[in-house]
RNA sequence: GUGGCUGUAGCUCAGUUGGUUAGAGCAUCGGCUUGUGGUGCCGAGGGUCGCGGGGUCGAAUCCCGUCAGCCACCCCA
């Protein structure tokens, strides 16, 4: 026997079930929002990611030499051919873009908890709209699609956080763009290294002054209120232009609560300035969905990407987006029972006495199939002790019963199988019988 | 790429200081059972004890290596 590839899952039908609740879910809610459903090749030139995300990219991916020497890659990730499908039509598409997509990513990593090679994504983007609207739209979206799935404030938070303000405030304290990024980088390193560590590192990019500016970043970072923002910065001697731009960006910062607030996710959204999510492409509000206790991992992320679509040969374009990964997801929600058991099954079960029975049954069989019931019968000859046995296994409704007896009547029986009750019908009116059971 | 832990039946596990032909429960299949089910009785199949090597009269058990899985680091689009 062959074993599957390292990080890579087989689905039986349990699991198969398990994960098609979640699309369900996912494409429900979706469309429920007024996102139209898209897809995108699996199999990628492999520039596509090298010219998103660099050279070092190469080592994560599933990629390779086609038969025409084609470089090409597995997708990693969605947001490239996104980027390409509406970048290639955006002068005919009517704007704004909102698209969702469900489907399996590949990356080359070390599998761990929460981490495989292949894994599903709900993908959901706005693109062509810049304002804050569009940000409160996606950001209700994941809320909307984790309630759904019986998540509570109990259970998650989104922590919203900023580029836009970061960069605004680092720049206000005398910091250059570039000596921004790095102290973002050390800030998204924080969470999960030591103090010590955190604070040798500020001093390393920082110097002399690495105290004071972590001091104040840490400040900035424990912040849970927009009040409390406000205060914050109006308190920092920070420089007159800077200090015009925030107030300008904590208007935004209003605007998008208070849409948040309208759709029903305000009590769900925490400000929380110390995600930053990577330094790759985002330019402003970006959020994660985190799960309040237990492992402090994300269940979902993304944020806005205005300069992208331009960098990747398209039109300039705003555009935001969040991926939720069904990894983290599962395992989240399996831990609170809150996934189906088992799989779909037969409404109904048949149970025939013998070959003449299956030749007259299997056309009874057949009419409340097209009639859009599930029937299941036995393959093969088996008795009545048996067959009951896994008719009461099979999780079907009701059992059709082909006897001699029966038949010879013209009939079959119908027994209710949780509560064992049996009527005898005749086979002409069975169809209609069965609808009113259903 | 680095480190830690774990590998016995489909699953959960037992297996004595190394001692005959490696066990149990669950699951599966068959029979009792061509007329009434989940939880009855009887039975069967299923194992190169992860793999390779070493040492021993003798290894699931001890030693070395290796592979896989999990966990952590790195990375995280």
């Amino acid at each position: 026997m062959f074993n599957s590839l390292p990080g890579f899952r087989e689905f039986y039908p349990e699991e198969c079930a398990r994960r098609n609740y979640l699309f369900d879910a996912f494409r429900r809610v979706a469309l429920r929002f007024g996102f139209k459903e898209y897809d995108a090749p699996v199999l990628e030139p492999l520039e596509l990611y090298i010219e998103k995300s660099g050279e070092e990219i190469v080592s994560q991916l599933f990629n390779f030499t086609d038969r025409g020497d084609r470089e090409v890659a597995l997708r990693p990730e969605l947001t490239p051919s996104l980027a390409r499908l509406v970048g290639a039509k955006a002068s005919s598409l009517p704007m704004p873009v909102k698209w969702f997509n469900i489907g399996e990513h590949y990356r080359y990593e070390r599998p761990q908890k929460g981490r495989l090679r292949a894994f599903y994504q709900f993908n959901g983007d706005i693109l062509g709209e810049s304002g804050t609207a569009a940000d409160a739209e996606l950001i209700s979206l994941l809320v909307e699609i984790l309630r759904v799935l019986g998540l509570t404030e109990k259970d998650f938070r989104i922590r919203l956080s900023d580029r836009t303000l970061w960069f605004l405030f680092l720049e206000g304290l005398g910091f250059e763009e570039a000596k921004s990024f790095e102290i973002l980088s050390i800030l998204d390193k924080s969470e999960k290294i030591s103090a010590e560590k955190t604070n040798a590192l500020y001093q390393e990019i920082l110097g002399a002054k690495a105290k004071e500016t972590a001091l104040k970043i840490e400040k900035l970072k424990t912040i849970q209120d927009l009040e409390e923002l406000r205060k914050f910065l109006d308190s920092e001697d920070l420089n007159t232009a800077s200090k015009e731009k925030l107030d300008a960006r904590l208007e935004d910062w209003t605007t998008l609560i208070g849409y948040l607030g309208g759709l029903g996710a305000k009590s769900f959204v925490q400000v929380d300035l110390g995600i930053v999510r990577g330094l790759a492409y985002y330019t402003g509000f970006v959020f994660e969905a985190f799960e309040n206790e237990g492992q402090f991992r994300a269940l979902a992320g993304g944020g806005r990407y205005n300069d992208l679509v331009a960098k990747l040969g398209g039109p300039e374009l705003p555009a935001a987006g969040f991926a939720i990964g069904d990894v983290t997801l599962t395992d989240c929600l399996d831990r609170r029972n809150l996934l189906p058991q088992g799989t779909e099954n037969p409404e109904i079960i048949t149970i025939l006495g013998g070959e003449t029975e299956r030749l007259e049954a299997i056309k009874d069989i057949t009419i409340l199939r097209r009639a859009g019931f599930s029937v299941a019968y036995p393959l093969k000859n088996q008795g009545f002790g048996k067959q009951f046995k896994s008719a009461g296994k099979s999780g079907a409704k009701i059992a059709l019963i082909y006897g001699g007896d029966e038949l010879s009547e013209g009939k079959v029986k119908i027994r209710n199988l949780s509560t064992g009750e049996e009527n005898l019908v005749d086979r002409s009116d069975l169809e209609i019988t069965v609808r009113g059971l259903f």
